[in-house]
DNA sequence: TCAAAAGTGTTCGATATACACCCATGC
DNA sequence: GCATGGGTGTATATCGAACACTTTTGA
């Protein structure tokens, strides 16, 4: 029989965006060594529960927040002396929101849930800075190779907003044209027709959606998204 | 108190590469549910162990070999009935060896271990199957975006054998002038000024190797080693 | 008519691709 | 001298980079 003593969790890092501003989502711990601290939503797996299924979990019950990507980061075990009582080995997720899950909502007993723009992260409790780190870094590399942009924005979305999106996630500048030419070569945007106007001047811009059957067809034909800057 | 019945092993996928074939290393079990099934090196962690160092332990308890490049690649465990007993997570690592580590170490009790060329592997216990696969898919991918062709082979090689590795893991072929160019353009080998000749015929070839010190010197001045064929 | 945001093309340089012949060696 | 593998250069095509003015709207 195998004598091991340590005890499964599960750890998420949701990113957010709004407005120019990257945040991730916290939540203040109410019990044990860390009571008050900031940490990451997680927390123990379920003997019967896929691993996928237990971030939803915790995420929903901590923070009221649905996920629109979820995908494995890596584990963490190697802080040996985590806990007293026992070894925790942690796997870490990464996720993104769309802005309509953005808000917490109020109905759950997340009231200690927050969002801290990701220049702001506090100090997190275990090895919960090394995780928001390691998923900032994969976000801004999985963006130039891989659509996921899309799923921090809005369903309907002004290239105005991919655009800075893309700015301030990469912090860098983006030559407008130049990006819109590539986005737009690719082929996995659909035009909705519909114009609004962002703020209360300036010209209306076109609404955009994108379109992930035409790129799912795309990638079985050997597609590949990316997109470089200077 | 967490009340878990849940388990934590590591597994490793480990590549080695010879004349044009790449191998996957297998032990075979002797206890179990499995006994005689073919799968993967690996086994449970210890306590205090850290996760790699647990990997590296289980390749040398089981095969002997010692790998030159390793890291973890993902964690397995959403097959809840694997185990009767209890639930086994496996954080699985991806691992290189050079073709001087190839050879299983006959001084351990290693005789179960075997490299199976990636085209004949056979059906494996557990996810192990799936893993290779990842590994696999890793592997190939790898190859185009970091220098980690030369942990398969010897220290000193011909411009040749590093094409035969790139032409054979993406099957694909490879224009070798194309390929030399590119490779030389990025300053990353050192000439050793040896010459040898590869069988009994033909002009004898100049021996290069990786410069690490140099790679890791131009990592830092935001070198992108990258190549792609047609 | 001005301020604010959206839309749009062209030129130039760099890099990837395609392609074929000569060289050194052992037999 | 022939078979085997090693070494090399050029022309073209493609793609990324740089760059500025016009349009629509609300105030």
């Amino acid at each position: 029989m195998i004598n091991q003593n340590i005890k499964i969790a599960v750890d998420a890092i949701v990113f957010g965006y709004h407005n120019g501003i990257v945040y991730v989502l916290a939540v203040q711990q109410k019990f044990g060594k860390l009571a008050n601290h900031w940490v990451l939503p997680g927390g123990f797996i379920r003997d019967d529960e896929p691993l996928i299924q237990g971030v939803e979990r915790e995420l929903q019950e901590e923070t009221g927040v649905t996920v629109s990507y979820l995908e494995q980061l890596k584990t963490f075990g190697d802080d040996v002396a985590r806990d007293e009582r026992f070894r925790v080995i942690s796997v870490a997720y990464f996720a993104l929101v769309n802005p309509k899950n953005f808000v917490l909502k109020a109905d759950t007993d997340a009231k200690n849930a927050k969002w801290f723009a990701i220049k702001d992260v506090p100090k997190l409790g275990y090895e919960h800075n090394e995780m928001v780190q390691l998923a900032h870094a994969r976000l801004k590399n999985k963006l130039t190779y891989q659509p996921i942009g899309f799923d921090l924005l809005d369903q309907e979305f002004l290239f105005s907003d991919l655009e800075n999106l893309y700015c301030s996630i990469l912090e860098q500048d983006i030559d407008r044209r130049n990006f819109r030419k590539k986005i737009l070569s690719f082929g996995i945007l659909e035009e909705t027709g519909k114009v609004v106007k962002k703020g209360s001047s300036g010209r209306p811009g076109e609404l955009f959606s994108f379109d992930k059957e035409k790129y799912d067809q795309l990638l079985k034909d050997n597609f590949q998204f990316e997109i470089k800057f200077a």
